[in-house]
DNA sequence: AGGGAGATTTTCT
DNA sequence: GAAAATCTCCCTA
């Protein structure tokens, strides 16, 4: 029993969930990097816009195995992009991390991104670079390796809301995008 | 300020 | 051969 056993429930549930953990990636100097999570999207089989939607393959096996481990994944020949495995083995299911607010390590971040800071995490391939998150850091086990998942700070009630998915089109009126609610 | 091209891997048609 | 869970840059207004 762990305080990351709710990863096990629906990825629709966990990325409603998580919205308010902290995420953070332990550097090669041993501080770590990251924030906390403010934006979310769920993905599960039975969803045609999920890698995992059409079976295993060498590249998704991971959602398909255990939750509480990264998927990490090369998107339009360029990008990485970091999700969280949910839902029990064998049911390939994922929460892709698309948004955090950066707290930790924030001027490493500014000096691998060449952005402003309200630029510096504010999407799924960004957080990822700002954070060093690639295909090395794929199937990696949370908080058993340098990815890191800590519980919202005590007090705080963060309001989501549910949208549309960013960037798919099948399935897209699927409410299972899940940001902070702006105040 | 808004739109389009490009980068380039995995997977499917 | 083309689309995809994206982002940046460069172009036109």
């Amino acid at each position: 029993m762990n305080e990351l056993d709710f990863l096990t429930g629906g990825s629709v549930k966990v990325a409603r969930q998580l919205i308010g953990w902290r995420l953070f990636v332990v550097d090669s100097d041993g501080t770590k990097v990251g924030g906390t999570i403010i934006e979310t999207e769920a993905y599960n089989q039975d969803d045609a816009a999920s890698h995992s939607y059409r079976g295993k393959t060498p590249r998704t096996e991971v959602m398909f195995g255990p939750a509480g481990r990264a998927y990490v994944y090369f998107s339009y020949g360029l990008h990485w992009c970091m999700n969280i495995v949910t839902g029990p083995p064998g049911r390939g299911e994922a929460v892709l991390i698309r948004a955090i607010v950066p707290e930790l390590g924030i001027e490493k971040m500014r000096q691998r991104r060449r952005a402003t800071d309200l630029q510096l995490t504010n999407g799924p391939a960004k957080t990822c670079q700002a954070l060093r998150v690639t295909n090395a850091d794929n199937a990696a086990v949370i908080n058993k390796s340098r990815i890191l998942l800590e519980p919202p700070l005590p007090g705080s009630k963060l309001k989501t809301t549910a949208t549309p998915r960013i960037g798919i089109k099948k399935d897209a009126d699927r409410l299972w995008r899940f940001v902070v609610r702006e105040q």
